[in-house]
DNA sequence: TCAGAAACGGAATCTAGTGTCAGTTTTCGG
DNA sequence: CCGAAAACTGACACTAGATTCCGTTTCTGA
């Protein structure tokens, strides 16, 4: 019979909060790496070796190389999804200058995320490099964060104050290319004043056109 | 003394156009591959395999199995370039709605390139995992098509039918990423009658915006 | 402080895939 | 048709790196 472990209020003994900890660690690690040198050129004896561990501890924590990656992504992903939906709810605003604010501050939002450490839209560009699971995957991750825009504009259209012929599907996809758009332009060159002012040139398509009145 | 080969008028020999030819075979077979199972996931010998040689004839026309990625990826940026830069002149419109009917063309176009083919932007999504020159690479493509961009639109703002205070180069930038957003949608769903509405989608933002009139 | 359990570490194993090479076949000019 | 030159082939040598394994160390609870 095993020995019945000491539980902390969480019930988790602190053997078990040692290893998320451990865990969460090599998640880190991992992740600095696979953006710094890319994935398939990081081995998990790098990972370890930042963490000053041997590499064949890693394999107690995680299966396999893939495993790991998962995980850094899953990670990567919520990160951006929480900043994303923590503040906006679409019914928050209706009037469309509301909207146009709504907007700017979800365009910031993103710009910090992103722009705060460029390792995020790195490994993110090559993610759909490691294989085919994780190209799908990433499709999917922008397909859903169309479904997100989507949501707003449909509670515009709805309100009156987004056209009421709008595509919502088709224009969602659109503005999320967009911003995605505004992403590799950062990765490309950091600086913050050009990251505005695409930021600002999004909007204006948006809103305004590219027509002369 | 070496013998003399016979020339055509060209002056290429025999030898010399059949060398030529395997090695645009090489090369249609290496992307076939890469765009099926990716880069890092086919070997040499795959490729050669689905050209029935030996893997070992192709170190004959080929460095390395980089070399060869890199004239897949060239060939490939080729290949959109011209289809792109053939037709449509920036200079070839003066009026507002000659213009819509131009970007209207080069949707089609590009709707036709990658559509007929997805493999041809299965690779291209998956180039930047290959390695960080490839990553590079992607991202110089992607700022190059957008100075292309910017050249229609810098076009329209001399001639007064587009707005006179365009950020050309930011609004380049924003076009190319709702570009690149139906390119991913369509990775997804190749549905042509989505694309259709992607693109309509598109040029109703560009020329409209999304706010109710 | 001690015994058993769990965690570590890194040597050893295993695999896959790259690039080489020497023997064989094909091509080509005479 | 002949012999040299070029092209081809696939077995082989080699490397890199992922995963395993087991002797050693650390932890835990009594």
């Amino acid at each position: 019979m095993t020995a019945m472990p000491a539980t902390d209020r969480a019930g988790l003994s602190r053997a078990e909060r040692r290893k998320a900890e451990t865990r969460r660690e090599i998640i880190d690690a991992a992740f600095a790496c696979f953006a710094e040198r890319g994935y398939h050129a990081t081995g998990i004896a790098d990972i370890a070796a930042r963490l000053g561990m041997g590499h064949g501890t890693f394999y107690r924590y995680f299966e396999n190389k893939r495993d790991i990656v998962e995980h850094v992504i899953t990670d990567l992903v919520e990160r951006i999804l929480g900043a994303l939906g923590a503040e906006n709810a679409p019914e928050a605003v209706d009037t469309l200058e509301d909207y146009r604010q709504q907007s700017a501050r979800i365009g910031e939002a993103l710009a910090s995320i992103f722009g705060s450490d460029l390792r995020m839209p790195r490994l993110l560009l090559e993610a759909p490099g490691i294989d085919q699971a994780m190209s799908d995957r990433m499709l999917e991750l922008f397909d859903t964060t169309a479904q997100f825009t989507a949501a707003y504009l449909d509670h515009g259209v709805r309100l009156g104050y987004l056209r009421a012929d709008l595509d919502v599907r088709a224009t969602a996809h659109a503005i999320n290319g967009m911003i995605l758009g505004s992403v590799l332009a950062a990765l490309r060159d950091p600086d913050p004043e050009r990251q505005h002012r695409l930021g600002a040139a999004i909007r204006a398509v948006m809103y305004d056109g590219i027509a002369a009145r």
